[in-house]
RNA sequence: GGGCGAAUAGCUCAGCGGUAGAGCACCUGCUUUACACGCAGGGGGUCACAGGUUCGAACCCUGUUUCGCCCA
């Protein structure tokens, strides 16, 4: 195999389009038809909206799911990942609506046929860009696989589902009280609407009473009045209870209300007496609906008062308010107002107000999918990560009302119920009958509402592996094994997933949903257009590689937490991925495609330490994955690679595979580090799957072969060295204490040292040390016993002692004072170890393993004191 | 009003019963032939507050405060 030598340093940018090249054409990320395995993953990606580019929220998501998918894919299961995106109907057309009027044009000029193309063209453009940003993302989805939530089959799935549901009593149709946003001219379900804490007026209004008497209202919105068709007062409330039964005349309208009593009203807001506005306040509505009330509509689709409501017609709700309150006051009847902080329901899309009205509308009843979808998530056929979101997804379901599913759109799902202009009956199902099946009328027009978007996204997960039919994808990857998505769309889309999947397929749809949180931006406020605080995933993948973006996002991450997002995390990153690189460098100057295959005899202490540790990084990073702890998977590879291969191991090896000590030697060094290498490659992939699939590439004994399809390292407890690791953390503990030593006394960096050993175990380390000690630290050479000249020294393990001989420059009082300090340590240590071991308490009540290992540490802190204090007395006679 | 989460080094966050950690930032050295996107050595924390449980609490319990989110 070709190799060549790496550059200096990594540059992403040459390698990451080539690396996807190849991925793409040797077709790994596609799921096998029929699996080959037995263990198999399949997982479907949250579908970006095709409203626009990809944001930070989705590198995030997209990120946690291709480590897990490459992660199992490597472990050799059948692993699915299909991607695809959303056609977000209110929010796609609302794009599209602006590009047109920067145009000079309107969707009604355009008419329903062109406007709807138009969509479809955008949706073309966006979706096109979507795909190439999650391949810079280094997703390795199933490309052949990838869905729309229009595509044909979706679609099919759509209506189908509709149809189903419709039969089986769990859709209807009527006029009911439903979130009508005026801005973008539909109804919403309760989940669009954001409410928010808006400074307002509380007026106090009399409503005279028939016989004599007034009752007072309190209302933020007087404009509704016109509309009220009862008064309500808490049955209990004594200032009010005596005038239930007793009739009110209305205001400027003289309607007659009927006081009602109704255990609703909170005695304890305002005056304690309720106007009731059935046609505008859905609390009302519910009242109205207990007690019998008529409803009577103010407001219109247009957000102003309607035509018969002279001399307000035509008005703005706030004009309309003001009006009211003026004709009041002409009248007396205002008795008084006050600031007041409202609830007021705003568009989550367009941000206008949200009117309740009344409107004709189709609906999901909630009560029985809610139901069943609690149940599933009660028995634990649906998990959470964190779990803690079980409870809320329970409590939302527990009082989820119907849900609002039709749209005045044109973008979206046709709704498949035909009305015939003859008899009136509505018709549901998939294709349209050529006739009213009810009276034979040859006058159907099909439904002019479409679907709200997430009643398709509902469907994702089989929907989109064919369902309804039984195709093979269905039978071999659903149910899917893990949903990540945003905590946001706890409600909007996991819960409706999981009870349409149980309704439909009789399957919760995933086992389990890990949910992450937002991700802001360095002060923690969320990233939006309005404030330009946006960071573009791809801009960053320009600046420092997609691996480098992956890792910045995967060390920040705690499931369910928002991630606040700096941008000297990056260079972090960054740094992390030259430092890989760059370790891959040396070990390929060094070894041939013969260290590729294990062939040394004798293996020394150094090779022994790293292969133990890789093995407990192995181990480690089984039980990180599994759990979806990715800062726990990055903390495991940078611990491993940096901290234990680069700062110790490369170093130690240098002057071996130099030659210096002797061929054997050698070999083991530069097999050792090749072995070492390719673990840590693949390791690392799913995460660095970039720079680690380049370098791989250039590895001895490489074929050809992708990293991406190789095996991922399992865990062999046998090769974890315990003696390897004690011996190598002591050797380890004297460098550390020659450096500091020599830093302390300001030794010369480049002035190679003498050091001198003592205490038990000195003798038959020496040979290890000075080899290590040589390579690390600069020492010259390594005896046992004491020097025959001052020296500065420090206590490590049990009581080695570590001796620097300085001569005559040694400042005496300084040594004294290093000793004394290490020793005042120390003692502080053994000091409160003892005060546990000699309560009885501790010796009976503490874990026996604890017990012992105070008992252990007693022993080390002796040791070491009794040498600190030999050292110190010897010091201080001379 | 109900629910959830957070509060640990200057900053971002781990740790969730057994001697306070990482990265970044900071200070001091270093052209050590993989890497200055580097190496070495340092400094820095009554773990929000108050009680309690425990042999032992950053960690468990109860309250308080502050911040954030969700639902009504």
């Amino acid at each position: 195999m070709h190799r060549e030598p790496l550059a200096s340093t990594y540059d992403p940018g040459a390698q990451e389009s080539r690396m996807y090249q190849r991925w793409m054409e040797h077709r790994v990320f596609v799921a096998p038809s029929v699996p080959a395995s037995e263990r198999r993953f399949s997982i479907v990606m949250p579908p970006p909206n095709v409203t626009g580019r990809l944001h930070m929220g989705h590198a995030l998501d997209n990120t946690l799911q291709d480590v897990l998918v490459r992660w199992h894919r490597m472990r050799g299961d059948a692993t699915l990942w299909l991607p695809g995106t959303d056609h977000a109907g209110i929010a796609t057309q609302a794009v599209v609506e602006k590009r047109l009027a920067e145009e000079g044009q309107n969707r009604a000029e355009l008419g329903r046929q062109r406007f709807v193309e138009r969509v479809w063209q955008w949706k073309q453009e966006y979706e096109d860009n979507i795909v190439r940003q999650l391949q810079r993302l280094g997703c390795s989805c199933d490309w052949s696989r990838q869905r729309f939530t229009l595509d044909a089959g979706l679609s099919r799935a759509v209506g189908e589902v509709f149809v189903r549901y419709h039969n089986e009593g769990l859709i209807y149709r009527g006029p009911y009280i439903v979130n009508w946003c005026p801005g973008c001219a539909t109804a919403v379900s309760d989940l669009e609407v954001e409410h928010e804490d808006e400074p307002s007026t509380l007026y106090r209004i009399a409503y005279p009473l028939e016989g004599g008497g007034e009752l007072i209202v309190a209302t933020v919105r007087p404009e509704t009045m016109l509309g009220d068709t009862a008064v309500a007062v808490h049955p209990d409330d004594p200032r009010h209870a005596h005038l239930i039964g007793r009739t009110a005349v209305l205001p400027l309208v003289g309607t007659r209300l009927r006081v009602i009593g109704d255990r609703h009203v909170d005695p304890s807001f305002g005056t304690g007496a309720l106007k009731v506005t059935p046609a505008h306040d859905a609390d009302d509505y519910a009242i109205a609906e207990r007690h019998g009330l008529s409803v009577v509509a103010v407001i219109g689709t247009d957000g102003r008062i309607l035509p018969q409501w002279q001399p307000f017609a035509g008005q703005t709700t706030q004009e309309a308010r003001d009006a009211v309150i003026a004709a009041l006051a002409a009248q007396g009847l205002i008795r008084g107002s006050e600031p007041h902080v409202a609830r007021v329901g705003h568009c989550q899309r367009c941000g206008g107000v949200v009117e309740p009205l009344i409107s004709t509308q189709w609906f999901v009843r909630m009560r029985a999918l809610a139901d069943a979808a609690s149940a599933a998530v009660r028995r634990g056929d649906v998990t959470f990560v964190p779990e803690g979101f079980a409870r809320i997804f329970l409590q939302w379901m527990d009082s989820a009302h119907d849900w609002c599913i039709s749209r005045q759109l044109w973008w979206g799902h046709p709704i498949p119920a035909y009305h015939c202009q003859s008899c009136g009956e509505v018709t549901v199902t998939v294709d349209r009958p050529e006739r009213c099946p009810h009276c034979g009328a040859d006058a159907l027009e099909p439904d002019p509402d479409v679907l709200d978007t997430w009643f398709s996204s509902a469907l994702w997960p089989f929907s989109t592996l064919g369902w309804p039919e039984e195709t093979a994808d269905l039978s071999a990857y659903y149910p899917t094994d893990l949903l990540v998505t945003g905590k946001d769309i706890l409600f909007f889309w996991v819960a409706r997933m999981v009870f349409s999947g149980l309704q439909l397929t009789g399957e919760a749809p995933f086992r389990t949903v890990l949910l992450h949180g937002l991700v802001r931006d360095a002060e923690g406020r969320k990233m939006s257009k309005s404030l330009g605080n946006g960071i573009d995933p791809i801009q960053v993948i320009d600046q420092y590689g997609a691996d480098a973006l992956r890792l910045a996002l995967l060390t920040g991450v705690a499931p369910g937490n928002d991630l606040r997002f700096a941008p000297d995390r990056m260079e972090g990153s960054q740094r992390f991925c030259n430092k890989l690189w760059n370790a891959a460098r040396f070990t390929l100057e060094q070894v041939t495609d013969e260290d590729a295959v294990w062939t040394a005899q004798e293996c020394e202490l150094a090779d022994r330490w790293i292969v133990s540790r890789l093995e407990r990084a192995v181990e480690a990073m089984d039980g990180a994955l599994a759990a979806f702890d990715t800062a726990t998977v990055v903390q495991i590879l940078s611990t491993f690679f940096w901290d234990e291969f680069c700062d110790w191991y490369l170093e130690v090896v240098k002057s071996r595979i130099h030659g210096r000590h002797g061929d054997a030697s050698a070999r083991a060094a530069r097999q050792t580090l090749t072995r070492v290498l390719q673990v840590v490659l693949r390791l690392a992939h799913p995460v660095l799957p970039f720079i680690t699939e380049a370098i791989w590439e250039q590895m001895p004994g490489s074929d050809g072969t992708l990293l991406t399809t190789a095996p991922y390292p399992t865990a062999d407890a046998s090769r974890v060295d315990l003696h390897a690791e004690q011996e190598f953390s002591l050797v380890r503990a004297v460098v550390l204490s020659v450096r500091s030593l020599r830093a302390e006394f300001s030794v010369p960096p480049a002035a190679q040292v003498r050091v001198h050993l003592r205490g038990s175990g000195a003798a038959q380390r020496v040979e290890q040390c000075a080899l290590i000690l040589g390579e690390l630290a600069r020492v010259k050479e390594v005896k046992v016993g004491e020097p025959g000249e001052r020296s500065v020294s420090a206590v490590v393990g049990d009581g080695i002692e570590v001796l620097l001989p300085l001569g005559d420059v040694v400042d005496v009082p300084a040594v004294l004072q290093r000793l004394e300090r290490d020793c005042a340590l120390v003692r502080q240590e053994r000091d409160r170890t003892a005060s546990r071991l000699d309560n009885p308490a501790f010796r009976e009540r503490a874990k026996p393993e604890v017990v012992v290992r105070d008992q252990e540490r007693m022993t080390i802190l002796d040791g070491k004191i009794a040498r600190l204090e030999e050292r110190i007395g010897q010091l201080g006679r001379a």
